[in-house]
DNA sequence: TTACACTTGCAACTCTATTGCGTTTGAATG
DNA sequence: CATTCAAACGCAATAGAGTTGCAAGTGTAA
């Protein structure tokens, strides 16, 4: 239960430190995608938060906010559906890492410990351009 | 003239060659994004064919079709929306690698020098069952 | 020329995402 | 605390991508 208190409170604080309103709304979302180890879509969270009688335009428009304050980034990982994850700004210093998602099962997960090399400066757009990662394939359940 | 009477051959050829019937629709398919340099969404082939009064319907089908038989590429460009190309096999024969995406101008280029090293043995997906590697970025053009 | 599996057109439908609008509410202020 | 009002919300309608069922039409092998 202090655990419960902590998150409340952690996601109160992010809400209002980014310049937005701490709302019912708001605060469950980030719980939802705090107890998440992958990114989710719009779909996904709308429904951890449908029993809580939240709209899913309201989760939409809470997602897009919070995108534009910097808490949480989008990604899109080619299966055309939006996916949202927390920002963790301590960690792993860049920021971003590869997503890896499944085309079998289409699960998504983090791998926060891979690494991308340029062998030679050459005429390929260079890798510090590079915004986002994808990886796609069979996910160790799947393969 | 001749032009078009070649263009009209190879699709027709391209087609019949992958297994499928050549029919008007996919013919006119095949033309069209033949003649453009960049990926197309479904949306904007099916433009370009409802003068012919072909179906969005068929061409979603057909664009699927082409993709199964290895004629079309479907990409993920990050705006959610399919876009397809003519694969050339002349191009990248062995070995995968990574496809780099520009978000702002679409293009697509190939990153042959870039290597993929995972640290540590995890639980992340194994990096032998990927299958794709997609960057996305500006290129050197946009950055 | 014929037969039949493959294709097509049409319409209905699912799913993601967005928007308009009237009502409610978080939180700054007094 | 009570007041105030822009921000946020619920609801409903909408837009666009993509899919599917089915009856009718057609490419092509024989």
């Amino acid at each position: 239960m202090n655990q419960k208190v902590n998150s409340q409170e952690w996601a109160r604080e992010k809400i209002r430190s980014s310049g937005l309103r701490a709302t019912p709304a708001r605060i469950a979302t980030l719980k939802v995608l705090h107890g998440s180890e992958s990114p989710l879509t719009h779909a996904e969270v709308a429904d951890e938060l449908q029993s809580l009688e939240i709209d899913k335009a309201t989760v939409f428009r809470n997602l897009t906010d919070l995108v534009a304050q910097n808490v949480l980034r989008r990604s899109a990982l080619g299966d055309n559906v939006w996916r949202f994850e927390i920002i963790k700004e301590s960690a792993h210093k860049s920021g971003s890492h590869p997503h890896f998602i499944c085309v079998d099962c289409g699960s998504v997960s983090c791998m926060e410990d891979v690494e991308l090399k340029q062998k030679s400066a050459s005429s390929s757009p260079l890798l510090e351009h590079v915004t986002e990662i994808v990886l796609r394939g069979h996910c160790n359940e799947c393969a």
